[in-house]
DNA sequence: GTGGTCTAGACCACC
DNA sequence: GTGGTCTAGACCACG
């Protein structure tokens, strides 16, 4: 379900963070499904669990999970945080269209290209 | 012409050479254009001559600019680059739409977006 | 393994480019191998960090070697970079060949040269 | 019969030597032939005739020329010096035989490169 | 004055 | 522990 690149130079707990992100926001996983305990990804990935521990802390923190002590992580409303995800790519897609514009570039063309693909 | 954000977590030398592309690939600087002295720059913003170095370094290596010993660092032909920059923005557009895809939307909320801006 | 020739007038990152590159291409090191930390290299060679990690990273950029943060620095596929390697070599002779044109010679002479060695 | 590349990161003085070195190997410039004086070389190729002057005396010290003081620069023994830049083209191959061993290749693979130009 | 390299020492993010 | 960035200050080659 979750795995990892050694040679991306984003850090391993921000890859796991923005997998989980997308499996929530597709629906893959649902409101108040468990997720794999810390130490069970770990041994899964063979990473560091204060690697796992790491990415699911920000994964809480953003309001993607929420956490049971004794009982494990669970996903938030799902439906929610598919328009908080939808958000964020568009929020990325404006950076985008910022970096266009500084560089001389029309926004048409960065539309072309995407009914183009 | 440039300045720096400390608030912004990307490295300082990364930050210049971003917004050299970009006055670069919009015409503000022309080829053969000189660009300041690694000294002067480092002055102008107060930061260290070594992290200015780094980051023309860089853009002599994307090929932005050319370096001539005891001369000076000069803008290198501006047309080709400002394909090259326009190369890059789309790879980066390219991104945001496999993100969007990966999380369950539709391109068409991207172009959207980008339409009603 | 890698030393330095303080003799010599090329740089020292780049003398230590150039022995990595060797051991790679010829199959010293090989692929996924970890070569020594940064810091372990400098006290090694009782030079200063910043200077390995300016051979490190040129060598990643050039494909040789990838960086895990927080792991260290691993040959990449070491089958392909010979290859690199081997055009590198031939680009070099072809300088050569250029060389002794432009001064009159036949590359005959070259070829004798190297047979007779 | 000479021009500087600023595009090219080699000293200018050293690609005006380079020059003169070929010119006199091949033959283009005989045995006593006088060379423009350095303040005419220098207007011509519009730089700083220190410039010149550095080029100049780093030829007199490999031995190509001469200098005869209120008079001007003049070429040596055009034959001897062919054969000394015979010499060090030969020495720059046996370089670049050397950094192909290093690398794990052979010198047939060299041989086979000169022969098929 | 120009860029290029190197040292010494520091801080940060990541694992 | 790992690599990445930055500062401060120095020396060299080049023009």
């Amino acid at each position: 379900m979750v795995w990892i690149d050694v040679n991306d130079s984003t850090p391993i707990y921000e890859q796991i963070v923005n997998q989980f992100k997308n499996l929530i926001a597709s629906g893959v996983l649902t409101t108040d499904e468990k997720i794999p305990s810390v130490r069970n990804m770990a041994m899964e990935l063979s990473i560091n669990p204060n690697t796992i521990q790491k990415a699911y802390a920000e994964l809480e923190r953003q309001g993607y999970i929420y956490t049971v002590k004794g009982r494990g992580n669970f996903v938030s409303q799902a439906e929610k945080l598919a328009k908080l995800k939808t958000q964020e790519v568009l929020e990325h897609l404006e950076s985008v269209a910022q970096e266009a514009e500084k560089s001389g570039m029309e926004i048409k063309q960065l539309i072309d290209y995407l009914e183009s693909r």
